[in-house]
DNA sequence: ATGAGGATTCCA
DNA sequence: GGAATCCTCATC
């Protein structure tokens, strides 16, 4: 497995890293515990430019100050009171580009995942869709600004292999008010497989 | 200080 | 289809 570096994160194209995320692992190491799972779905966020983004027009809050930083660290943030979404920021400083991860295949640390989420059975709603990955990962908003090249989240390359024909781009979804730009094919998802989110409708 | 709304999930 | 639930942000 090859940790994924910060020339992997720090390139420009957002739209490209998020295709090329498919496929490749994500792990939590907290303390003792290892969970990961098999990025099968992603959206990518392109700052300043993107009305979906909540870097939109550059606007820089304290929440949004971290999508800011150099890529290759996590942006964790809170939705609808409940749920805790993790991203992974691109491109250079002050470029705000960021990847939501949607869905994963889970590999490893399932019974930890049924835990943590209180689920009872490992079937394929274990990590579908942003909420329940960052549930299953352990991972919260205080990992917001943790670094993807240390130890603790990290995603790595273990030389599984996509074909470009089973990777389908989509709108992203929940973004309704993000208007032209919700159009725009920035999700992807990995084909046929049972953890990616929404209606099927949405994953043609 | 206040109020509106959300990159969702789950159940009916 | 609708509720849960609370932080963030813009505005007053």
């Amino acid at each position: 497995m090859k940790k994924l570096d910060s020339a992997f994160y720090n390139r420009a194209d957002v739209v490209k890293i998020a295709k090329e995320l498919i496929g490749k692992v994500l792990i939590t190491h907290f303390g003792e515990v290892i969970t990961s799972g098999r990025i099968v779905e992603t959206e990518a966020y392109a700052g300043a430019i993107d009305r979906a983004s909540h870097a939109y027009n550059n606007r820089r809050t304290n929440r949004t100050e971290v999508i800011f930083q150099a890529g290759g660290v996590a942006y964790v943030y809170l939705v609808y009171g409940i749920h805790q979404l993790f991203n992974v920021v691109t491109n250079q400083k002050d470029t705000p580009h960021a990847i939501l991860v949607r869905a994963l295949d889970p590999i490893h640390g399932i019974n930890t995942m049924l835990e943590r989420t209180g689920k009872h059975r490992a079937d394929y709603t274990l990590t579908k869709g942003p909420g329940n990955v960052s549930k299953a990962l352990g991972i919260t908003t205080r990992h917001t600004g943790v670094s993807l090249l240390g130890d603790e989240i990290y995603i790595a390359d273990d030389d599984f292999v996509v074909a470009k024909k089973d990777i389908i781009a989509t709108p992203r979804i929940g973004i309704d008010y993000a208007g032209e730009d919700a159009k725009l094919p920035y999700r992807f998802i990995l084909k046929d497989n049972p953890n990616v989110s929404g209606k099927k409708s949405q994953n043609a």
